[in-house]
DNA sequence: AGCACGCCGACT
DNA sequence: GTCGGCGTGCTC
C-alpha cells in the first residue's frame, strides 16, 4: 500500500449509508428480509424477502426493480427501513458459488478507498457473461458397449480412434474431423450403441498443474530469492515482497517457484501482467514449468472461456490465473498468492469504470485474504521502493544475468557535439554503431516513444498547427494510414492539402520525428537492411501484434524501430544494440514522476540489448548528458537515483511522503465546469480542517476529450490524515447540473 | 441505469 | 388547446 497510516484497509466507509455493512455469515429462510446490492447505481442496498428455499449471504440473485429484473448479491440482513408491505421477493438464486465474505470486504474497502459507489465496484466483480444462465451442457461421445450391425470403413476408423484414446470423450465435430468421417456416421453408431452419447457440463475444470515438475536450474541469488518467497508462503498469512531484478535476471523463474509453493499448499495463485505483456510466450513458460496451461483472463479471451474461468475459479477448478488487472476481481476460493509483474507499469492505474491502481488493490485483496504478494520489476515505482525502505515490504534483489549475457554497456551520445542535418535524428555516431551490427548479422533497435510519422503538422505560411476538433491535442500524421490522427480520442481526418487556418495551398509540413519517419530515415541510411516498425497502431489486433513481435524477435528484421511497446517484456535474442533517439523526451516539464518514468523506460529499453550470448550496447542520444536521470541510467546507480527522487518528493510533501487526490470535473460547458471548480476551491473548509490544501482548478492533463472540457483540482494532504473522509465531506454538497461529471482520483499518477 | 412524472415552448 | 423538451426523483 502506498501509505500505511491511511491505507484502504483502515480508511472509513464511503459516502452513503448502508453500503458499508458486511454480511454476517448466515442463512436466510424464505420470507426473511435480506439486503441486496445490485449493480444499479443506487449507492445503497435494497431490502427484499428471501426466496423460496431461502438463501445464503453472498448469494448471487435476480431481483425485481421497478419493471425490470436485475442481478444482485445478498449483502446481509435486511435493514428494515422500508415500508414492509412494499418489499418484494428475490426472484431466484443463481446457480453459482456465493460471494465469499472476504470478497465482500474487499469490494467494500476498495469502494471506500477509491471513493467509488459500491455498485460500480460490484460491477467489476460480476463481469462474467451468462452468470444467470443454467449450467450449459454439451454432448460428448465415447466408446459404447454395443456392436454395430455392419462394419464399414468409416465406422472402423471412428471406433479405432475411440479405442486409441481409451475413455476420452470427443465432441461431435472433433470426432468426425479426426476420424475423417461425416457426423452422420457417428449418429449411426450412436443409434446402435457402439458409441455412447453423454451430456457433460460445458465448463470443464482446467487441467491440473504439477508444481512437482522440476523448474529451470536457478543460480545463486535466484535460488536464495525463490527460497525466501517459498518460506513466506509456507509461513502463511499476508506479506508483500518487492522482487527487484534487471531484465533477464530470471524474475519470472523465481516467482514461478512461489507459484509452485502456493499450488503445493493447495491454494490458488494469480499472476497479473500488463495487458500488452500477456503473450503466448509467457503462457508457454508457465506450461513448461507446470505441465499444463493456466487459466487466462484478459480482453482477448472469448465469452465462453471467460464464463468457464469465472466459474472454475469459484469452484476450485482452476489453480492459477494469468491475467490483466481485472483478474483481481475473480471469485477465488482460496487465494494464496498474487504476483504483480512489471509492478511499475502505468497501465495498472486506469479508468475501468472505477479509477483504481491494480497494484495497490492487489495488496489490499491479499491483506484481506491472508495471501502473499510479489511485486516484480526491474524498475519499481518510487512508492514501492519507499515501502521496502520503510520495512513494510520485504525486498529481494536479483543481480546476475542468465548464462553469458551481461548488462549492456550504456553510453550517452552528446547531441550538442553531433553534426545533424535538418530533418534527421540518427546521429553519425549512432549510424556507425548500427552499421557495425548489420555487418555482423545482429539486430539493432532504434527506440522512439512517439507513434506516427510526425508529432506536429504545421502550416509554413501561417505557423498554425493542426489540432483535433474534439480535444485539445495536436493531430499526429500517420503516413501509413494517409491520415491525421488524434492520439487522445482516436479521431482521424485526411491529410489537409490546404491550411485549415489560412487556406494556403501545399504548405503543410511535418515537424519532428515519429517512428514511421524514423523508419524512412533508417531506410535511407541503411538501404540494404530489413526494417520493421513496432508500434501499436500498425497492428490490427493484439494477436497480430504478438505474432509480429515474435517474427521480428526470431530474426525477421535487421533494424527494429519501436515505441514503448518494445519495453514491455519481450525477448529479442539477436538484439545487440539499442539506440535511444531522444532520451530527453519526458525529462522536461515539472511532473515529479517524469524523471521516474524516463528512468524506468530507458532502463527497460536498454535491457532489451544483449540478452543472448552476445554483449549488448545501449546508446542514448541526449542534449543533457549531465542530467541526474541520464547519469543514473548510465552509471547504473539506481539507489542514488531513488534516494535523490525520494528526497525531492519528501521535501515537496508529495507521495509517498504525502497524500494526493485529483478531482476531475468535466462537461460540455467549459464555463460551468470552471465555475464549479472555483466554487469547490473556495469552499475548502473540510479540507483545511485536516491540513489539506487545494490547488486549481486548472485544465486537466487532457483538457478536452470528445468535446467534454475537463478541469482538475489537486488536493494535497499530509501523510496520515483521513483524506477520504475529508473529501467526502467536502464534495457532499456538490449538485451536478446538466451533463457535468465529477470523478475522484485517489493517488493520481501525475501531479504537476 | 432506466423509467415515470412534471412543468414550460411551438405546433395542429 | 396539446405534443414533447429533458430536469428531478424513485426503484425494496
Amino acid at each position: 500500500m502506498r501509505d500505511g497510516a491511511e491505507s484502504p484497509e483502515k480508511s472509513a466507509a464511503a459516502r452513503g449509508g448502508g453500503e458499508g455493512r458486511v454480511a454476517e455469515p448466515g442463512f436466510y429462510n424464505e420470507g426473511e428480509l435480506v439486503a441486496v446490492l445490485t449493480t444499479q447505481p443506487l449507492d445503497r442496498t435494497l431490502d427484499y424477502r428471501a426466496p423460496e428455499g431461502g438463501c445464503f449471504a453472498g448469494a448471487y440473485v435476480e431481483v425485481p426493480l421497478g419493471p425490470r429484473k436485475v442481478p444482485g448479491v445478498v449483502w446481509g440482513p435486511g435493514l428494515g427501513d422500508f415500508d414492509i408491505s412494499r418489499v418484494r421477493s428475490v426472484i431466484r438464486v443463481l446457480d453459482v458459488a456465493p460471494m465469499r465474505a472476504e470478497m465482500q470486504e474487499f469490494l467494500t474497502r476498495m469502494a471506500a478507498y477509491t471513493l467509488t459507489p459500491l455498485p460500480a465496484v460490484l460491477r467489476l466483480a460480476t463481469r462474467a457473461p451468462g452468470l444467470g444462465d443454467p449450467p450449459s451442457m454439451r454432448k460428448v461421445y465415447r466408446l459404447g458397449d454395443g456392436r454395430p450391425d455392419r462394419m464399414t470403413e468409416a465406422r472402423t476408423r471412428v471406433l479405432a480412434l475411440l479405442e486409441d484414446f481409451g475413455g476420452l470423450a470427443f465432441t461431435l465435430g472433433e470426432l468426425a474431423e479426426q476420424a475423417g468421417v461425416s457426423s452422420s456416421v457417428i449418429k449411426g453408431l450412436v443409434a446402435q450403441g457402439a458409441v455412447a452419447e453423454q451430456d457433460t457440463p460445458r465448463d470443464l475444470p482446467f487441467p491440473q498443474l504439477d508444481p512437482a515438475r522440476p523448474g529451470k536450474a536457478l543460480t545463486g541469488d535466484q535460488a536464495t530469492a525463490a527460497e525466501a518467497l517459498r518460506g513466506g508462503l509456507r509461513a502463511g498469512g499476508y506479506g508483500t515482497t518487492l522482487l527487484k531484478g534487471v531484465t533477464g535476471s530470471g524474475k519470472t523463474e523465481v516467482y514461478l517457484e512461489a507459484v509452485a509453493e502456493c499450488l503445493r499448499g493447495g491454494r490458488q495463485a494469480l499472476v497479473l501482467l500488463p495487458e500488452i505483456a500477456l503473450s503466448a510466450e509467457f503462457l508457454t513458460r508457465v506450461e513448461a514449468r507446470f505441465g499444463a496451461r493456466p487459466a487466462e483472463w484478459h480482453s482477448g479471451v472469448t465469452l465462453t472461456e471467460r464464463r468457464r474461468v469465472w466459474k472454475m475459479i469459484g469452484q476450485g477448478g482452476a489453480q492459477l490465473v494469468v491475467g490483466a488487472r481485472s483478474a483481481l476481481f475473480l471469485p477465488f476460493r482460496d487465494l494464496g498468492l498474487i504476483v504483480v509483474d512489471e509492478e511499475h507499469d502505468t497501465s495498472y492505474k486506469q479508468e475501468d469504470g472505477v479509477l483504481y491502481n491494480a497494484r495497490d488493490m492487489a495488496v489490499l485483496r491479499a491483506s484481506i485474504a491472508g495471501a502473499r504478494v510479489v511485486l516484480a520489476s526491474a524498475t519499481p515505482c518510487l512508492e514501492s521502493w519507499a515501502n521496502a525502505e520503510a520495512g513494510k515490504y520485504d525486498r529481494l534483489e536479483l543481480t546476475a544475468r542468465f548464462g553469458a549475457a551481461v548488462l549492456p554497456e550504456m553510453r550517452a551520445i552528446d547531441m550538442r557535439a553531433e553534426r545533424m542535418q535538418a530533418g534527421c535524428w540518427i546521429s553519425p555516431a549512432l549510424r556507425d554503431a548500427v552499421r557495425l551490427r548489420l555487418a555482423r548479422g545482429e539486430q539493432a533497435l532504434l527506440f522512439l516513444n512517439r507513434r506516427g510519422y510526425a508529432p506536429v503538422t504545421l502550416c509554413r505560411a501561417c505557423g498554425q498547427q493542426v489540432g483535433c476538433s474534439q480535444c485539445d491535442a495536436r493531430m499526429v500524421e500517420h503516413r501509413f494510414l494517409k491520415r491525421l490522427m488524434c492520439h487522445q480520442c482516436g479521431e482521424t481526418q485526411p491529410m489537409p492539402e490546404t491550411c485549415p487556418s489560412c487556406g494556403a495551398e501545399g504548405r503543410m509540413a511535418p515537424v519532428g520525428p515519429g517512428v514511421e519517419r524514423m523508419a524512412e530515415e533508417a531506410a535511407a541510411c541503411f538501404p540494404d537492411a530489413r526494417i520493421a516498425v513496432l508500434s501499436s497502431d500498425l497492428f490490427s489486433s493484439a494477436r497480430a501484434l504478438k505474432e509480429g513481435i515474435e517474427a521480428i524477435a526470431g530474426g525477421g528484421a535487421d533494424i527494429i524501430i519501436g515505441t514503448q511497446l518494445v519495453a514491455k517484456g519481450h525477448n529479442f535474442p539477436l538484439l545487440t544494440l539499442v539506440g535511444v533517439i531522444d532520451a530527453d523526451l519526458g525529462l522536461q516539464g515539472s511532473d515529479l514522476r517524469a524523471a521516474e518514468r524516463t528512468f524506468q523506460l530507458m532502463r527497460q529499453v536498454a535491457g532489451r540489448a544483449g540478452r543472448a550470448d552476445k554483449p549488448g550496447t545501449a546508446l542514448l542520444q541526449t542534449f543533457q548528458p549531465e542530467h541526474p536521470v541520464i547519469r543514473a541510467i548510465l552509471g547504473g546507480d539506481e539507489e542514488a537515483f531513488w534516494s535523490a527522487e525520494a528526497a525531492q518528493r519528501e521535501a515537496a510533501g508529495m507521495p509517498p511522503y504525502g497524500r494526493m487526490a485529483g478531482i476531475i470535473l468535466s462537461g460540455s460547458d467549459s464555463g460551468a465546469v470552471f465555475d464549479l471548480g472555483n466554487a469547490l476551491a473556495r469552499n475548502d473548509a473540510p479540507l483545511r480542517a485536516v491540513n489539506a490544501q487545494v490547488f486549481g482548478p486548472a485544465p486537466a492533463p487532457i483538457a478536452r476529450i470528445r468535446g467534454r472540457h475537463r478541469v482538475r483540482l489537486l488536493v494535497k494532504a499530509p501523510k496520515g490524515v483521513a483524506l477520504q473522509d475529508a473529501l467526502t465531506r467536502w464534495l457532499a454538497p456538490v449538485r451536478l447540473k446538466g451533463d457535468a461529471r465529477l470523478a475522484v482520483d485517489i493517488d493520481p499518477q501525475s501531479f504537476y
